[in-house]
DNA sequence: GTGAGTGATTGCGGATTGCAACTGGTTGAT
DNA sequence: ATCAACCAGTTGCAATCCGCAATCACTCAC
Protein backbone atom coordinates (compact mmCIF):
# COMPACT_ATOMS: atom_id res chain seq x y z
CA UNK A 1 0.00 0.00 0.00
CA UNK A 2 3.32 2.12 0.18
CA UNK A 3 2.74 4.91 -3.02
CA UNK A 4 5.33 7.26 -4.42
CA UNK A 5 4.49 11.16 -3.44
CA UNK A 6 3.28 12.89 -6.60
CA UNK A 7 6.13 14.90 -5.68
CA UNK A 8 8.81 16.07 -3.15
CA UNK A 9 7.46 19.20 -1.97
CA UNK A 10 6.21 19.37 1.74
CA UNK A 11 2.66 21.05 1.09
CA UNK A 12 1.75 18.10 -1.26
CA UNK A 13 3.43 15.62 0.86
CA UNK A 14 0.72 16.90 3.59
CA UNK A 15 -2.15 17.02 1.36
CA UNK A 16 -1.69 13.27 0.06
CA UNK A 17 -2.31 12.51 4.04
CA UNK A 18 -4.76 14.81 4.78
CA UNK A 19 -6.27 16.26 1.21
CA UNK A 20 -9.17 14.21 1.17
CA UNK A 21 -12.75 15.31 2.66
CA UNK A 22 -13.14 12.92 5.77
CA UNK A 23 -9.96 12.44 6.72
CA UNK A 24 -9.19 15.86 8.55
CA UNK A 25 -12.89 15.52 10.14
CA UNK A 26 -11.97 12.14 11.69
CA UNK A 27 -8.25 13.61 13.09
CA UNK A 28 -10.79 16.55 14.49
CA UNK A 29 -13.23 14.66 16.43
CA UNK A 30 -10.25 12.64 17.21
CA UNK A 31 -8.16 15.74 18.56
CA UNK A 32 -11.23 18.56 19.97
CA UNK A 33 -13.87 15.73 20.43
CA UNK A 34 -12.34 13.23 22.30
CA UNK A 35 -13.71 10.08 20.52
CA UNK A 36 -11.37 7.02 20.70
CA UNK A 37 -14.00 4.56 19.08
CA UNK A 38 -15.34 3.25 15.68
CA UNK A 39 -18.78 3.60 17.49
CA UNK A 40 -18.14 7.13 19.16
CA UNK A 41 -16.79 8.58 15.70
CA UNK A 42 -19.59 6.76 13.64
CA UNK A 43 -22.56 7.94 15.69
CA UNK A 44 -21.42 11.08 16.86
CA UNK A 45 -20.34 12.86 14.32
CA UNK A 46 -21.97 16.14 12.96
CA UNK A 47 -21.28 15.46 9.37
CA UNK A 48 -22.68 11.92 9.22
CA UNK A 49 -20.28 9.87 7.76
CA UNK A 50 -20.57 6.71 6.57
CA UNK A 51 -19.24 3.60 8.38
CA UNK A 52 -17.45 2.15 5.19
CA UNK A 53 -15.89 5.61 5.02
CA UNK A 54 -15.05 6.25 8.55
CA UNK A 55 -13.05 2.27 8.58
CA UNK A 56 -11.22 3.07 5.40
CA UNK A 57 -10.03 6.57 6.83
CA UNK A 58 -9.04 5.62 10.10
CA UNK A 59 -7.08 2.40 8.20
CA UNK A 60 -5.38 5.03 6.17
CA UNK A 61 -4.66 7.42 9.64
CA UNK A 62 -2.73 4.55 10.76
CA UNK A 63 -0.86 3.67 7.67
CA UNK A 64 -0.01 6.52 7.79
CA UNK A 65 1.41 6.86 11.23
CA UNK A 66 -0.89 9.68 12.51
CA UNK A 67 -3.15 6.92 14.69
CA UNK A 68 -2.46 3.50 16.32
CA UNK A 69 -5.04 0.94 17.24
CA UNK A 70 -4.91 -1.12 20.09
CA UNK A 71 -5.09 -5.22 18.98
CA UNK A 72 -8.10 -5.88 20.15
CA UNK A 73 -10.46 -8.22 19.31
CA UNK A 74 -13.32 -7.94 17.01
CA UNK A 75 -16.29 -7.09 19.44
CA UNK A 76 -14.61 -5.41 21.67
CA UNK A 77 -14.28 -1.84 22.02
CA UNK A 78 -10.79 -1.04 20.23
CA UNK A 79 -8.87 2.24 20.72
CA UNK A 80 -7.42 4.30 18.71
CA UNK A 81 -4.51 7.09 20.26
CA UNK A 82 -2.37 9.86 18.62
CA UNK A 83 0.78 9.51 17.29
CA UNK A 84 3.35 12.73 17.69
CA UNK A 85 2.45 13.20 14.36
CA UNK A 86 -0.66 12.79 14.55
CA UNK A 87 -1.00 15.41 17.40
CA UNK A 88 1.10 18.00 15.09
CA UNK A 89 -1.67 18.20 12.77
CA UNK A 90 -3.79 20.62 16.06
CA UNK A 91 -1.67 23.62 14.06
CA UNK A 92 -2.92 22.91 10.49
CA UNK A 93 -6.66 22.42 12.38
CA UNK A 94 -6.53 25.79 13.99
CA UNK A 95 -5.29 27.13 10.72
CA UNK A 96 -8.28 25.65 8.84
CA UNK A 97 -10.68 26.56 11.26
CA UNK A 98 -9.46 30.35 11.55
CA UNK A 99 -10.31 30.38 8.01
CA UNK A 100 -13.60 29.18 7.53
CA UNK A 101 -14.57 30.75 10.66
CA UNK A 102 -13.62 34.42 8.30
CA UNK A 103 -14.75 33.15 5.10
CA UNK A 104 -17.26 30.57 5.49
CA UNK A 105 -20.96 30.69 7.55
CA UNK A 106 -20.49 28.84 10.54
CA UNK A 107 -22.78 28.04 13.71
CA UNK A 108 -21.81 30.57 16.19
CA UNK A 109 -21.61 27.71 18.95
CA UNK A 110 -19.22 25.73 17.16
CA UNK A 111 -16.93 28.60 16.18
CA UNK A 112 -16.08 29.99 19.74
CA UNK A 113 -13.54 27.12 19.67
CA UNK A 114 -12.28 28.03 16.33
CA UNK A 115 -11.81 31.47 17.52
CA UNK A 116 -10.49 31.54 20.90
CA UNK A 117 -7.71 28.95 18.97
CA UNK A 118 -7.29 31.61 16.23
CA UNK A 119 -6.71 34.30 18.56
CA UNK A 120 -4.79 32.19 21.57
CA UNK A 121 -2.22 30.77 19.56
CA UNK A 122 0.23 30.11 19.32
CA UNK A 123 0.59 29.91 23.56
CA UNK A 124 -2.98 27.95 23.55
CA UNK A 125 -2.23 25.40 20.65
CA UNK A 126 1.15 23.94 22.23
CA UNK A 127 -0.63 23.87 25.41
CA UNK A 128 -3.20 21.64 23.91
CA UNK A 129 -0.90 19.39 22.16
CA UNK A 130 0.95 18.95 25.34
CA UNK A 131 -2.62 17.74 26.39
CA UNK A 132 -3.26 15.99 23.77
CA UNK A 133 0.62 14.19 24.77
CA UNK A 134 -0.48 13.14 28.61
CA UNK A 135 -3.93 11.62 27.21
CA UNK A 136 -2.94 9.73 24.19
CA UNK A 137 1.20 9.71 24.72
CA UNK A 138 1.25 8.94 28.42
CA UNK A 139 3.92 12.23 28.85
CA UNK A 140 3.05 14.03 32.05
CA UNK A 141 2.85 17.75 31.20
CA UNK A 142 5.51 19.79 32.09
CA UNK A 143 3.58 22.19 34.50
CA UNK A 144 0.09 20.30 34.99
CA UNK A 145 -1.50 23.97 36.43
CA UNK A 146 -4.98 23.61 37.27
CA UNK A 147 -7.12 25.12 34.32
CA UNK A 148 -6.18 23.00 30.94
CA UNK A 149 -6.25 24.10 27.84
CA UNK A 150 -9.33 21.95 26.86
CA UNK A 151 -10.87 22.89 30.15
CA UNK A 152 -10.42 26.86 29.03
CA UNK A 153 -12.22 25.78 25.83
CA UNK A 154 -15.05 23.70 26.92
CA UNK A 155 -15.43 27.17 29.85
CA UNK A 156 -15.68 29.65 26.54
CA UNK A 157 -17.93 27.15 24.65
CA UNK A 158 -20.45 26.96 27.92
CA UNK A 159 -20.14 30.71 28.71
CA UNK A 160 -20.80 31.34 24.85
CA UNK A 161 -23.87 29.02 24.14
CA UNK A 162 -25.47 30.20 27.35
CA UNK A 163 -24.92 33.95 26.30
CA UNK A 164 -26.90 33.19 23.09
CA UNK A 165 -23.27 33.69 21.03
CA UNK A 166 -20.04 34.57 22.61
CA UNK A 167 -19.41 37.43 20.39
CA UNK A 168 -18.75 40.47 22.76
CA UNK B 1 -24.22 24.90 -6.70
CA UNK B 2 -24.61 26.68 -3.88
CA UNK B 3 -24.87 23.58 -1.41
CA UNK B 4 -25.59 23.54 2.42
CA UNK B 5 -22.69 22.93 4.67
CA UNK B 6 -22.67 19.43 6.19
CA UNK B 7 -22.44 21.32 9.61
CA UNK B 8 -21.93 24.80 11.29
CA UNK B 9 -18.41 23.64 11.82
CA UNK B 10 -15.59 26.12 10.91
CA UNK B 11 -13.31 23.01 10.36
CA UNK B 12 -15.78 21.35 8.42
CA UNK B 13 -16.28 24.69 6.40
CA UNK B 14 -12.59 24.84 5.33
CA UNK B 15 -12.40 21.46 4.45
CA UNK B 16 -15.44 21.44 2.32
CA UNK B 17 -13.36 24.28 0.08
CA UNK B 18 -9.89 23.22 0.79
CA UNK B 19 -10.27 19.46 1.45
CA UNK B 20 -9.61 17.23 -1.86
CA UNK B 21 -6.42 16.08 -3.57
CA UNK B 22 -5.91 18.77 -6.05
CA UNK B 23 -7.25 22.13 -4.57
CA UNK B 24 -4.58 23.25 -2.17
CA UNK B 25 -2.40 22.26 -5.23
CA UNK B 26 -3.56 24.60 -7.73
CA UNK B 27 -3.32 27.29 -4.69
CA UNK B 28 0.00 26.06 -3.61
CA UNK B 29 1.25 27.32 -7.54
CA UNK B 30 -0.88 30.12 -7.39
CA UNK B 31 0.30 31.51 -4.67
CA UNK B 32 3.94 30.17 -4.43
CA UNK B 33 4.73 29.46 -7.77
CA UNK B 34 2.87 32.90 -9.14
CA UNK B 35 0.96 30.94 -11.70
CA UNK B 36 -1.73 32.75 -13.43
CA UNK B 37 -2.91 31.19 -16.78
CA UNK B 38 -4.67 27.65 -17.40
CA UNK B 39 -1.55 26.60 -19.79
CA UNK B 40 0.53 27.78 -16.79
CA UNK B 41 -0.67 25.85 -14.20
CA UNK B 42 -1.25 22.73 -16.43
CA UNK B 43 2.56 22.07 -17.64
CA UNK B 44 4.55 23.76 -15.32
CA UNK B 45 2.62 21.68 -12.23
CA UNK B 46 5.33 19.27 -10.15
CA UNK B 47 2.16 16.64 -9.74
CA UNK B 48 1.18 16.34 -13.06
CA UNK B 49 -3.01 17.93 -13.04
CA UNK B 50 -4.92 16.28 -15.33
CA UNK B 51 -6.62 19.24 -17.55
CA UNK B 52 -9.98 18.57 -16.91
CA UNK B 53 -9.34 18.40 -13.28
CA UNK B 54 -7.87 21.56 -13.15
CA UNK B 55 -10.78 23.15 -15.57
CA UNK B 56 -12.91 21.92 -12.66
CA UNK B 57 -10.50 22.77 -9.76
CA UNK B 58 -10.28 26.48 -10.92
CA UNK B 59 -14.05 26.34 -11.36
CA UNK B 60 -14.89 25.41 -7.35
CA UNK B 61 -12.08 28.06 -6.24
CA UNK B 62 -13.78 30.94 -8.12
CA UNK B 63 -17.13 29.89 -7.33
CA UNK B 64 -15.77 29.71 -3.90
CA UNK B 65 -14.62 33.62 -3.78
CA UNK B 66 -10.84 32.45 -3.69
CA UNK B 67 -10.08 33.13 -6.94
CA UNK B 68 -11.40 35.76 -9.60
CA UNK B 69 -11.03 34.50 -13.90
CA UNK B 70 -11.32 38.10 -15.97
CA UNK B 71 -13.45 37.91 -18.44
CA UNK B 72 -11.26 36.83 -21.61
CA UNK B 73 -12.65 35.43 -24.16
CA UNK B 74 -12.11 32.14 -25.30
CA UNK B 75 -8.55 31.72 -26.85
CA UNK B 76 -7.08 34.59 -25.08
CA UNK B 77 -5.31 34.20 -22.38
CA UNK B 78 -7.42 34.52 -19.00
CA UNK B 79 -5.88 35.49 -15.92
CA UNK B 80 -6.61 33.77 -12.31
CA UNK B 81 -6.28 36.41 -9.53
CA UNK B 82 -6.47 35.60 -5.76
CA UNK B 83 -8.93 37.43 -3.45
CA UNK B 84 -8.62 37.88 -0.18
CA UNK B 85 -9.78 34.77 0.90
CA UNK B 86 -7.02 33.20 -1.28
CA UNK B 87 -4.60 35.19 0.34
CA UNK B 88 -5.89 33.79 3.28
CA UNK B 89 -5.04 30.79 2.73
CA UNK B 90 -1.63 30.68 3.15
CA UNK B 91 -1.13 30.12 6.90
CA UNK B 92 -2.64 27.05 5.92
CA UNK B 93 0.03 26.26 3.63
CA UNK B 94 2.59 27.17 5.84
CA UNK B 95 0.83 24.65 8.45
CA UNK B 96 0.96 22.01 6.13
CA UNK B 97 4.25 22.52 4.55
CA UNK B 98 5.32 22.18 8.36
CA UNK B 99 3.85 19.34 9.23
CA UNK B 100 5.02 17.68 5.95
CA UNK B 101 8.20 18.85 6.25
CA UNK B 102 8.29 17.05 9.67
CA UNK B 103 6.38 13.97 8.88
CA UNK B 104 7.15 12.87 5.50
CA UNK B 105 9.76 12.28 3.29
CA UNK B 106 10.39 15.73 1.06
CA UNK B 107 12.75 16.43 -1.60
CA UNK B 108 15.68 19.01 0.76
CA UNK B 109 15.54 21.39 -2.86
CA UNK B 110 11.93 21.76 -2.52
CA UNK B 111 11.50 21.69 1.54
CA UNK B 112 13.48 24.70 1.58
CA UNK B 113 10.62 27.12 1.53
CA UNK B 114 8.54 25.48 3.48
CA UNK B 115 11.42 25.35 6.99
CA UNK B 116 11.42 29.18 5.92
CA UNK B 117 8.32 29.94 6.46
CA UNK B 118 7.71 27.46 9.05
CA UNK B 119 10.57 28.65 11.15
CA UNK B 120 10.22 32.63 10.16
CA UNK B 121 6.50 32.76 10.97
CA UNK B 122 3.99 34.54 11.42
CA UNK B 123 6.58 37.52 10.41
CA UNK B 124 7.12 35.88 7.37
CA UNK B 125 3.73 34.84 6.18
CA UNK B 126 2.45 38.50 7.21
CA UNK B 127 4.68 39.66 4.84
CA UNK B 128 3.98 37.05 1.95
CA UNK B 129 0.15 38.14 1.87
CA UNK B 130 0.90 41.78 2.18
CA UNK B 131 3.00 41.21 -0.79
CA UNK B 132 0.36 38.39 -2.84
CA UNK B 133 -1.92 41.83 -1.62
CA UNK B 134 -0.34 44.44 -4.14
CA UNK B 135 0.64 41.83 -6.47
CA UNK B 136 -3.02 40.54 -7.24
CA UNK B 137 -5.32 43.13 -5.56
CA UNK B 138 -3.03 46.19 -6.54
CA UNK B 139 -3.08 47.32 -2.63
CA UNK B 140 0.50 48.73 -2.20
CA UNK B 141 2.46 47.43 0.56
CA UNK B 142 2.97 50.17 3.82
CA UNK B 143 6.56 49.42 3.96
CA UNK B 144 8.00 48.53 0.72
CA UNK B 145 11.73 48.00 1.95
CA UNK B 146 14.00 46.81 -0.50
CA UNK B 147 14.33 43.28 0.01
CA UNK B 148 10.92 40.97 -0.45
CA UNK B 149 9.21 38.09 1.38
CA UNK B 150 9.32 36.12 -1.62
CA UNK B 151 12.59 37.40 -2.82
CA UNK B 152 14.52 36.34 0.43
CA UNK B 153 12.56 33.08 -0.19
CA UNK B 154 13.92 32.59 -3.89
CA UNK B 155 17.73 33.97 -2.49
CA UNK B 156 17.50 31.08 0.65
CA UNK B 157 16.01 28.34 -2.40
CA UNK B 158 19.32 29.51 -4.61
CA UNK B 159 21.44 29.23 -1.71
CA UNK B 160 20.51 25.83 -0.84
CA UNK B 161 20.08 24.02 -3.95
CA UNK B 162 24.11 25.70 -4.99
CA UNK B 163 25.27 24.34 -1.29
CA UNK B 164 23.81 20.80 -1.95
CA UNK B 165 20.86 21.47 0.87
CA UNK B 166 20.53 24.66 3.06
CA UNK B 167 20.35 22.92 6.45
CA UNK B 168 23.28 24.17 8.53
C1' DG C 1 -4.60 30.52 -44.59
C1' DT C 2 -1.39 28.10 -41.81
C1' DG C 3 0.52 27.01 -37.56
C1' DA C 4 1.39 27.86 -32.85
C1' DG C 5 -0.72 28.97 -28.58
C1' DT C 6 -4.77 29.77 -25.69
C1' DG C 7 -8.55 27.76 -22.33
C1' DA C 8 -10.88 24.46 -21.93
C1' DT C 9 -14.45 19.95 -23.06
C1' DT C 10 -15.38 15.09 -24.30
C1' DG C 11 -15.16 10.12 -23.98
C1' DC C 12 -13.37 6.17 -21.86
C1' DG C 13 -12.26 2.56 -18.24
C1' DG C 14 -11.20 2.11 -13.66
C1' DA C 15 -11.26 3.67 -8.88
C1' DT C 16 -13.69 5.91 -5.09
C1' DT C 17 -17.85 7.50 -2.71
C1' DG C 18 -22.26 7.45 -0.12
C1' DC C 19 -25.88 4.64 1.44
C1' DA C 20 -28.10 0.71 3.45
C1' DA C 21 -27.99 -3.78 4.97
C1' DC C 22 -25.50 -7.28 6.96
C1' DT C 23 -21.70 -10.21 9.54
C1' DG C 24 -19.44 -12.15 13.36
C1' DG C 25 -18.14 -11.34 17.67
C1' DT C 26 -18.68 -9.67 22.95
C1' DT C 27 -21.21 -7.81 27.04
C1' DG C 28 -24.62 -7.68 30.40
C1' DA C 29 -29.15 -8.41 32.39
C1' DT C 30 -32.54 -11.81 33.31
C1' DA D 1 -28.39 -20.15 29.17
C1' DT D 2 -30.68 -16.99 26.57
C1' DC D 3 -31.47 -12.89 24.49
C1' DA D 4 -31.09 -8.19 23.47
C1' DA D 5 -27.81 -4.68 22.96
C1' DC D 6 -23.48 -3.21 21.61
C1' DC D 7 -19.06 -3.35 18.91
C1' DA D 8 -16.03 -3.07 14.75
C1' DG D 9 -16.26 -3.33 10.81
C1' DT D 10 -17.71 -5.73 5.64
C1' DT D 11 -20.47 -6.25 1.44
C1' DG D 12 -23.24 -4.90 -2.59
C1' DC D 13 -24.85 -1.38 -5.41
C1' DA D 14 -25.51 2.91 -8.05
C1' DA D 15 -23.45 7.25 -8.68
C1' DT D 16 -19.72 10.02 -8.92
C1' DC D 17 -14.88 11.20 -9.59
C1' DC D 18 -10.26 10.31 -11.43
C1' DG D 19 -6.42 10.10 -14.84
C1' DC D 20 -5.50 9.89 -19.61
C1' DA D 21 -5.68 11.06 -24.41
C1' DA D 22 -7.92 13.31 -27.98
C1' DT D 23 -10.36 17.08 -29.53
C1' DC D 24 -12.67 21.72 -29.85
C1' DA D 25 -13.12 26.70 -30.49
C1' DC D 26 -10.80 30.69 -30.63
C1' DT D 27 -6.82 34.38 -31.40
C1' DC D 28 -2.60 36.07 -33.07
C1' DA D 29 1.72 36.31 -35.88
C1' DC D 30 3.32 35.59 -40.34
Amino acid sequence: MREEPRSGCAINAAVEVLGDPWTLIVLRDVIFGGRRHFRDLLTRNDEGIASNVLASRLRKLVEGGLLTRDDAVRGQRATYTLTEAGIRTLPVMVALGAWGLRHRPTTPALAVRARLLAEGAPHLVDELMDELREIHLGVTRENPKSPTASERLRQAYEAAITAGDGRP
